[in-house]
DNA sequence: TGTACATCAGTGAACGCGCGTTCACTGATGTAC
DNA sequence: TGTACATCAGTGAACGCGCGTTCACTGATGTAC
C-alpha cells in the first residue's frame, strides 16, 4: 500500500514504471476520499500517481471505468474481510457476529473512498456486472450469519431470513457511514461507532429471542 | 414547487423574474439528485431556471454558499416533517412512532437531494453554524420519541436515552440510503422500505421490553 | 398625481482554468531465431 | 549468446468543453418629494 518501496525491492512485472494500475487505483481512492466520488478526477490522479494524463488510458478505458474498478476491488476486499471476521461463526456465532460488525466498520474507516463508491447514490456509474458477484458474496455472509444465529431458535420462531439480513446490513449500514466515516461526528458523538453497533445488535437479538431479555435472563441459562 | 405558476397568479415580492432564488434552489436539487452534489454545477442550475450564468450570485455568495442552503433548508423541513409525524406522542407513542419512521423515509424518498447534501460524506462544503440549530432540531425529535417510549419501562430498565436515540437513527439511516433512495435496489429486494424499517423497529422495541415478545405475548396483555 | 432619482435583479460577454480524451511518438522490455 | 524485430507502457502536446466567477451594463421597480 506504501507509495514507497521496501529497500531491494525487485518490482514484479514492472515494464517502466511498475504496478501503475495498482497505483493509480490507490491515488483514485485517496482523492476520492478527500472530494469524492464525482469530485475525483483522472489528471488529479496520474499525477498523484507521477505520470503523464495520458498513461491511466494504457489501464482503463476511461473514467468510469477506473470508478468501476475501485467498486470492484473494494467489494472484493470487503466480502473477503467479512468472511474473515464470521469465520464460520467459530467460535460461537455470537462472538463471531461481533466481529463481523468490527469488521464492517473497519472497512468503511480504513476504505471510506471504496465504501462510497461501493454504496453512495451516483457512486459507481453502473452497477457493473463485473462487481455485483463480490457485492453478492458481501451479503451473504452476512445472511450466512443470520442464519447462523437462528438455529438457536425453535423452528416456528425465526424470523424471514432475507428481512433480518436486510435488518443487519441497515443497522451496519447506517452507524458506519454516520459515525464511523468522517472524524467530524466522531467529535460530536462521545461513543464510539463499535459501542453503537454492538449495543443495537444486542437489543436487536434480544427482540429476536436470540439472546435473553433483562426479565428472563433471572431464570435463564 | 412548480416551474409553472397557476393562472392568475400573481407572483409576490416579484423584481424581474419573480422568486428565482427559490427556483434556483429547487433546479439545484434537481440536478443534485442526478449528478450528486459534486457533480452539480451551478451554471447549469442556472440554464435550468432560465437566467443567465451571472445571475444567481445576486442570490449567492457562491458554489458553496448554494449549497449550503440547500441542506439548510433541507434540515428545515426534515425537522418539521419528523415533528408533525411524531405529534407529540399522539395518540400513542408507538403508532406515533411508526409514523416518525414513514416520515423519515418518504422525505429521503421526495428530497434525494437534500438528503444527500445533509448527510453525504463531502456533501455540505462545511457546517455552517446556519444548519446546526435545524440538524439538531431533527435528531431531538427521534431523542423525545425515544424518551416517550421509555416511559412505560420501569425506571431501572430504561436505556441511556442517547444511545438508544443514535440507534434509531442509524436504522433509520441505514434503510433510506440502502434501500428508499434509487429506484435500482427498489427492483433487486422485494420487500419496502417502510416494511424493513418497521419490522426492524418492532424487533429493536421487543429488545428493550418495550413490546412483549412473542414468549411473553401469551400470558401477556 | 407626477417626476427624478436610487436601488437592485438580471444580462451578456469575457477570463482563466482544469478537465477528459486523442494522437503520433519514443524508448524500454520481451521474444524469435 | 547476439541480433532484429514486435510489443507495449508511458510521453507530451493538443483539442474542445464546461465550469466558477468578474465586470460593466441595462432596464424595471420602488421611493422621495
Amino acid at each position: 500500500m506504501g507509495s514507497s518501496d521496501p529497500p531491494g525491492w525487485r518490482r514484479p512485472r514492472s515494464y517502466h514504471h511498475g504496478n501503475l494500475k495498482e497505483v493509480l487505483l490507490e491515488a483514485a481512492r485517496k482523492l476520492i476520499e478527500q472530494y469524492g466520488p464525482a469530485g475525483f478526477s483522472l489528471t488529479e490522479a496520474a499525477r498523484l500517481a507521477g505520470v503523464s494524463p495520458a498513461a491511466p488510458y494504457r489501464h482503463f478505458r476511461d473514467r468510469d471505468a477506473l470508478l468501476a474498478e475501485v467498486a470492484k476491488g473494494g467489494f472484493e476486499r470487503f466480502a473477503a474481510r467479512l468472511d474473515m471476521a464470521w469465520n464460520n461463526g467459530v467460535p460461537t456465532p455470537l462472538s463471531a457476529f461481533d466481529n463481523l460488525g468490527r469488521a464492517y466498520l473497519a472497512f468503511a474507516r480504513e476504505e471510506p473512498a471504496s465504501y462510497a463508491v461501493m454504496f453512495e447514490a451516483g457512486g459507481a456509474p453502473r452497477a457493473e456486472a463485473d462487481t455485483l458477484p463480490s457485492a453478492e458474496r458481501s451479503f451473504d455472509v452476512l445472511q450466512r450469519a443470520a442464519a447462523a444465529l437462528c438455529r438457536s431458535l425453535p423452528e416456528g420462531e425465526r424470523p424471514p431470513l432475507k428481512l433480518m439480513s436486510l435488518h443487519i446490513w441497515a443497522i451496519s449500514h447506517g452507524v458506519a457511514t454516520l459515525f464511523a466515516q468522517g472524524d467530524l461526528q466522531a467529535r460530536k458523538v462521545p461513543i464510539s461507532p463499535e459501542e453503537i453497533l454492538e449495543s443495537a445488535m444486542l437489543i436487536y437479538l434480544k427482540g429476536l429471542g436470540i439472546l435473553p431479555d433483562a426479565k428472563t435472563a433471572r431464570s435463564g441459562s
